[in-house]
RNA sequence: GGUCCCGUAGCUCAGUUGGAUCAGAGCGUCGCGCUUCGAACGCGAAGGCCGCAGGUUCGAGCCCUGCCGGGACUACCA
């Protein structure tokens, strides 16, 4: 009897093909048992739906001719619940075996799909706890394009561990300590204080200024200074700036007192900085919200709540050996771990960095939170960082878990989204573009393409679906292209309705949608999807959707594996596109027969729950109609 | 200097564990298809030294070495 139970395991035709030629691999092969069967699809629809490649490696171990071997393999494998006969013409060239699914099996996958879970979620025992950092706002300063990635391809990754079945906590960096922060501070108290600015009506646009002019105070005239000596100016030119100069240690040394009036909680000075931090966090959060990115309050864990632990954190690293003093500062030793560059987590004149800062969120995420994996979505630029903190960490033991074990800690890092010019995304006169403008116009572009093509809709309604169409784009663009690639920002393309883009599959799912209403209004009642569904893929159409549905649970395992969400996003563009030829040759409402009906709204009912369970895996809203 | 990433069609990019007729998609260009479920679609054509040169092997866009070209990072900013 043919083994069955694994098809009512999974729905993934690859995972029960493996492990029946895995079987028979052992059962030929003894002694190579755990060799891997080397099953994918198929890439070409004439070799068959799968294959199995093991017969050519195996051939040199076990010292016989590949064709031999596959030969062997064919006669051992199980398959005849699932794929037409194996024989002598399944095997091809040096020793390919080609495997073509029966319709009836195809069908059955296809049942197995549909259920709720999609063989999707965990065993309740590898259920894992896992912290997801993302969107890492500073607290007053605009958000940029670059926050678009943190945000996006965190909140995605977020979610695919969510629909895995894992505990997920997000957690939202906030860079809101330190002593830019403090001169920020500062420096809106000295405007407050000169009646210049209201703290009940402040804007994040007027502490994005004060956050320049603080940082422009500060540094820039130091360094004006150094230059002008260099290049020997007038002595008028350097009195100017020795004035200014003498400003800006005058404004840093206030920053410092701020600082230390925030590191000591004087209450005053608090409450300046939390109206900062209330500020920029509600900007924040609109920002996230039109990104349709599960961001909330509770998500944020700053920098400023590892304040107290830092100075703790250093002893212990400093009394245990694990750090040492050099040249005043002090690091942890990396080279033998193959760092050269040691981490610093001590500056000479005291003060600690940012290394220091997430170093301590780890121990407080293992620790506390109790984390098995840490994922960080954090601009690949900052790939040293990680490597050195995570490296830290391992040494000093922060990464092993109360329970035994240590956590998984990964930089899940992107490129940077670059302006046409290909250099890092800018105005033209070089300030970054503000994240809420460059949504508001996306959105407006969004809704010029729906104005062009459907009338018929009130405007209420178009609003809503501009604004799905436009975080479909944005996400979408963002998510399908190779998470560590810097990729040029291209607002047209984006919101582009034809190709490869996010509105194709949104209008991909509008026009199933549009299938049940009209079958609806024809008094037609739409097949349940549950695991008894009937179906019966006939037409090539129809086999080749089949085929891209079963390819879903393999995708999101993937995403879960690599934490690359561009490998789902091809996915479902063949399936869109796969679902388009189909709505193309395969009448539905109007089949030839009452059968082929039931069947084929069928494939569309489990189209639509798959892509529309994988949109709102990628965080992207989707529209009854558009 | 060191470390790492990237070079695939005019443009933007996929290519999974090395697999076959594997040279792929989208955009753009040129054709074709709506009296039948949404043409925001589908079908076809044109377009290529997969940066270059070696190597590994039954098999290389993928692995190894070197070179050329572009980029990022590189001890007290975050």
């Amino acid at each position: 009897m043919p083994a069955r139970p694994d098809l009512s395991e999974t729905p993934d035709p690859v995972l029960i093909i493996r492990q029946r030629f895995s079987d028979a691999i052992a059962s030929a092969f003894p002694e190579h048992a755990g060799a891997d069967p080397l099953v994918a699809a198929s890439k070409n629809p004439k070799f068959g739906d799968f294959q199995c490649n093991a017969a050519m490696s195996l051939s040199k171990l076990v010292g016989k001719p590949p064709r031999e071997v596959a030969k062997a393999i064919v006669s051992a494998v199980r398959l005849d619940d699932l794929a037409e006969p194996l024989g002598e013409a399944s095997i091809a060239g040096p020793g390919f075996i080609n495997v073509m699914l029966r319709t009836d099996a195809l069908g059955r996958l296809l049942s197995g799909l549909s259920t709720k879970d999609m063989g999707l979620t965990v065993a309740p025992g590898e259920v894992r706890t896992i912290v997801v950092d993302l969107c890492g706002v500073n607290l007053a300063k605009q958000m940029h394009v670059g926050h678009i990635r943190s945000t996006v391809i965190g909140d995605t990754l977020a979610r695919v561990l969510e629909r895995r079945g894992h505990r997920v906590i997000r957690q939202n960096h906030v860079g809101d300590w330190g002593l830019p922060i403090a001169m920020v501070t500062s420096r809106v108290i000295a405007l407050r204080d000169a009646g210049k600015m209201n703290l009940d009506t402040i804007t994040l646009d007027d502490l994005d200024r004060a956050y320049k002019g603080a940082k422009i105070a500060c540094d820039a005239d130091r360094r004006g200074l150094e230059a002008a000596r260099k290049w020997h100016m007038g002595p008028k030119a350097l009195a100017e700036l020795e004035e200014q100069v003498a400003g800006a240690e005058e404004e840093d040394r206030a920053a410092r007192r701020v600082l230390s009036l925030l590191q000591n909680h004087d209450a005053a000075t608090v409450a300046v900085w939390q109206r900062l931090s209330d500020v920029t966090m509600a900007a924040c959060l609109e920002a996230c919200r039109m990104l349709n990115a599960d961001v909330r309050p509770e998500h944020s864990a700053g920098e400023s709540s590892y304040a107290d632990a830092l100075a703790p954190l250093v002893d212990d690293l400093e009394k245990r050996g694990i750090a040492e003093v050099s040249d005043g500062a002090l690091v942890i030793r990396l080279e033998d771990v193959g760092i050269r560059e040691p981490v610093i987590v001590r500056k000479r004149d005291g003060a600690f960095l940012y290394a220091t800062t997430d170093m301590a969120a780890i121990r407080h995420r293992v620790r506390n939170l109790r984390a098995d994996r840490v994922v960080y979505c954090v601009d690949a630029r900052q790939s040293l960082h990680f490597a050195q903190v995570f490296a830290g960490c391992v040494k000093a033991g922060y990464a092993d878990r109360p329970g035994g074990g240590r956590t998984q800690l990964d930089h899940a890092g992107f490129g940077t989204i670059l302006g046409e010019d290909g250099k890092p995304f800018k105005t033209r006169t070089g300030e970054s573009v503000k994240l809420a403008d460059l949504l508001n116009e996306a959105f407006e572009r969004a809704m010029g393409e729906l104005t062009k093509r459907s009338s018929e809709l009130d405007a209420a309604e178009q609003a809503t679906i501009a604004r799905a169409t436009a975080t479909a784009a944005i996400r979408y663009t963002d998510l399908a292209i190779e998470r560590t690639k810097d990729y040029v920002f291209n607002l047209d393309a984006m919101v582009k309705f034809e190709g490869d883009t996010g509105p194709y599959l949104l209008y991909a799912l509008a026009r199933i949608r549009s299938i049940f209403r009209k079958a609806a209004s024809q008094g037609l009642s739409v097949p349940t999807l549950d695991a008894g569904a009937a179906f019966a893929p006939a037409a090539p159409a129809e086999k080749a959707l089949a085929l891209a549905l079963l390819r879903y649970p393999g995708a999101v395992l993937d995403v879960e594996r690599t934490l690359e969400p561009h490998r789902l996003c091809g996915m479902i563009y063949d399936l869109a596109n796969a679902f388009s030829v189909f709505f193309d040759q395969c009448p539905v409402l109007a089949a030839p027969d009452e059968a082929m009906r039931r069947s084929r709204l069928l494939l569309c009912a489990l189209t639509e729950r798959v892509l529309g369970d994988a949109l709102g895996v990628l965080g992207i809203p989707t529209v009854e109609r558009m």
